[in-house]
DNA sequence: ATCTGTAGCGCC
DNA sequence: AAAGGGCGCTACAGAT
């Protein structure tokens, strides 16, 4: 049954779909209930630019629908903070209640179960009418949507906004079935705790020093036509006719026309390949995809060839890094500060296939952008634009070597462990000292001040291994001989035999399972995509008498081989590295995305406890960091209980070598 | 004119 | 046999 709670019954009487109800009616009734659904539909997505239109409460038998226009939302603060709500994704509907001061504190959010049931499947739909068909075979009608913003609170959109909330119940039920068949529950309550955290976060919004911001954008931006400039100018004086057009322009008063003009358009990788053949670059990569090779322009390609056109390149490369200034990091910022708290509000996704966030985004219909503030350049220029509100601080905390520490601990690693426990000091220079034999026996220091090649050597080499890779990679990226990539590679492993054996087992055991565990505190899990498939292809490669057909067609060259088996043995290898190295690298990152949203919890906890919430924000957090936006005078009590936050949550995940965070205090966004 | 894929690069 | 993880944004290129 559909009923309506509204002011301004009259509206509505010859209405035949709903009955009517009070708040009293509403609250008596779930009086009884541990859990309500709830939802609300809006004027819009921004909080503080858009009004609640109406406010569902529900279960599977009766829907309330609180005309919002009439009846204060308020009057269902106590409901709202008192029972299980039940939200499909709650971090919307968070932050219109935040703007109430409405703060509900347990909640379960049915498509973040569902993207913790599903993290890693591509393609698995988690909008609500997928849901109530998936679990509850009824077909859900949203065509209505988008005319709720012309219609307002209509018949159709009543009854539309009513069975937003009426499957809810059924849909939690049986995920938490699936929940706990997959041993997912911690990781589904820390989500479900941390949407709260999350949106309030983009409710707090970061504050842009806008004046600043756009002198950055005017320096750029001049520095970036400058650079143009001489670039052109450099082809025009090369000679090099190719690259000269005449310029077009069909204006016979202008005094230009027929000039020479620059015809390479520097910011098209494709042209300036050509240009840079000429000037005899190697321009060719192994195009990591296809496994075939391509031409790159890329800087890191560019860079150790600079001798090769000193003078171009290196305005080349300039002008490359202004351009990406220019265009990813200007104008967007400004057109998305919000006019009602002149604070740039974005959006973050909160499970990526690792359980990290992700941030910014665009709304397909609204075109609302939203900005990524997880990958702002991290020089002060840049970053010291991005400030505290009025009269207030800003406190930045990081973990110090989150992932390193993560891998020590998951992998009980006896060296590393003892390298950390008895602080020992640069964590390269161990290394080298470990794969180097001649470093054996020298002091750390003097290995970081005097033989810094070969920490430099030891530092690539442990972060490609961290991610997955091997002997080859560490040759690529120091452009050494593969020989000499393997040796490193093995000695890494030979010194920390732990290490290997941890990542042995953790590949075997992804391979046998079908999805990658992070850790065993939450059990979060990341499924691999077409396992089924996967593992009908390497069963063919596996089948007696497979290699010795394989090689005998690949020596005559076959079309068998050229057709079905060639491509058949790559995509098993890539596919197998590939899940492999993701066994690797996911729990370490995962677990770190864990443990930060995990300290995000505890901060927020803290916040409602000393009834600091809405007087300190969190305008951001960027994987092993948080900030918060403070008022000066508790700024101090604030960073050491941020730093306590922090410490705490990585006590759950990291028992042997304990995760320290280091808070600073600050007028700008810093490190 | 609008959409899609790719190259390149910013961050952790 | 392939060969470092995760993400999002922008401009260009090519297609429709």
């Amino acid at each position: 049954m559909i009923y309506l709670v509204t002011n301004q019954k009259s509206l509505f009487e010859t209405n035949k779909h709903f009955s009517f109800a009070t708040v009293a009616e509403v609250i008596e009734y779930f009086e009884d209930h541990s859990h309500v659904a709830f939802d609300t539909e809006t004027t819009g997505f921004d909080p503080y630019l858009c009004q609640l239109l109406s406010a569902q409460f529900g279960d599977s038998k009766n829907q309330y629908v609180v005309d919002c226009s009439t009846v204060d939302i308020c009057l269902f603060k106590k409901l709202l903070e008192s029972k299980i709500i039940i939200m499909q994704n709650a971090k919307f509907d968070l932050k219109f209640l935040y703007r109430k001061k409405i703060v509900p504190i347990n909640i379960y959010d049915t498509m973040l179960a569902e993207r913790v049931l599903s993290t890693g499947i591509y393609n698995h739909r988690k909008a609500l009418d997928y849901l109530v068909y998936r679990y509850c075979k009824k077909e859900m009608d949203k065509t209505i949507r988008g005319n709720i913003h012309k219609e307002g609170l209509s018949s159709a959109v009543i009854v539309y906004a009513a069975n937003d909330v009426k499957y809810l119940h059924d849909i939690m039920r049986k995920q938490m079935i699936k929940i706990k068949e997959q041993d997912l529950y911690v990781a589904l309550f820390l989500d479900n705790e941390y949407v709260k955290v999350l949106a309030y976060i983009e409710f707090s919004g970061f504050k842009l020093d806008i004046s600043k911001w756009q002198l950055k954008m005017e320096e750029d931006n001049n520095n970036l036509l400058e650079t143009r400039k001489d670039l052109d100018d450099w082809i025009l004086n090369s000679n090099m006719e190719e690259f000269i057009k005449k310029d077009s322009q069909l204006d016979m008063f202008n005094p230009n026309a027929n000039d020479p003009i620059c015809g390479i358009l520097w910011s098209s990788s494709k042209q300036v390949v050509k240009l840079f053949k000429k000037l005899g670059l190697n321009t060719e990569v192994k195009d990591d995809k296809t496994g075939k090779m391509r031409d790159s322009v890329d800087a890191k390609i560019v860079r150790p060839q600079i001798n090769k056109s000193p003078e171009l390149l290196e305005k080349y490369l300039k002008y490359k890094g202004y351009d990406k200034i220019v265009s990813t990091y200007g104008e967007s910022f400004i057109r998305q500060i919000n006019p009602e708290t002149n604070k740039i509000h974005t959006q973050y996704t909160q499970i990526m296939n690792t359980g990290r966030l992700s941030c910014g985004g665009k709304n397909k219909i609204t075109k609302e952008e939203y900005v990524n503030l997880q990958n702002i350049p991290r020089d002060d220029r840049t970053r010291s634009c991005f400030i505290a509100s009025e009269g207030n601080v800003l406190i930045v905390a990081d973990y110090s070597g989150q992932e390193q520490i993560v891998l020590a601990n998951q992998s009980q690693d006896k060296d590393i462990i003892n390298f950390y426990k008895k602080g020992l000091g640069d964590m390269h220079s161990f290394v080298a000292s470990k794969i180097f034999p001649e470093l054996a026996d020298l002091d750390l220091k003097e290995i970081k001040s005097k033989h810094s090649e070969k920490r430099q050597v030891a530092k690539g080499a442990g972060f490609a291994i961290n991610y997955g890779g091997t002997g080859y990679t560490i040759a690529e990226n120091l452009s050494i001989s593969i020989e000499q990539g393997d040796k490193v590679y093995e000695a890494y492993f030979d010194a920390f035999p732990g290490l290997k054996d941890h990542f042995k087992k953790v590949k075997a055991k992804t391979l046998k399972n079908g999805y990658i565990l992070f850790n065993n505190f939450t059990k979060r899990k990341c499924y691999i995509d077409s396992f089924d498939e996967f593992k009908a292809k390497r069963k063919v490669t596996q089948e007696n008498g497979f290699w010795v057909k394989y090689n005998k067609e690949k020596a005559i060259k076959s079309n068998e081989y050229i057709q079905e088996l060639g491509p058949l043995v790559r995509k098993v290898f890539s596919w197998k590295g590939l899940l492999e190295r993701n066994a690797l690298n996911y729990p370490i990152q995962g677990t770190s995305a864990d443990i930060t949203k995990m300290a995000g919890v505890f901060m927020f906890r803290y916040l409602i406890e000393k009834d600091l919430l809405f007087k300190v924000f969190m305008p951001n957090v960027v994987h092993d960091e948080i900030l918060l936006d403070c008022p000066k005078e508790i700024a101090e009590t604030l960073a050491e209980a941020l730093k306590a936050s922090m410490e705490e949550a990585g006590k759950v995940f990291c028992k042997t070598v304990e995760l320290t965070a280091v808070p600073v205090i600050t007028d700008y966004w810093t490190h």
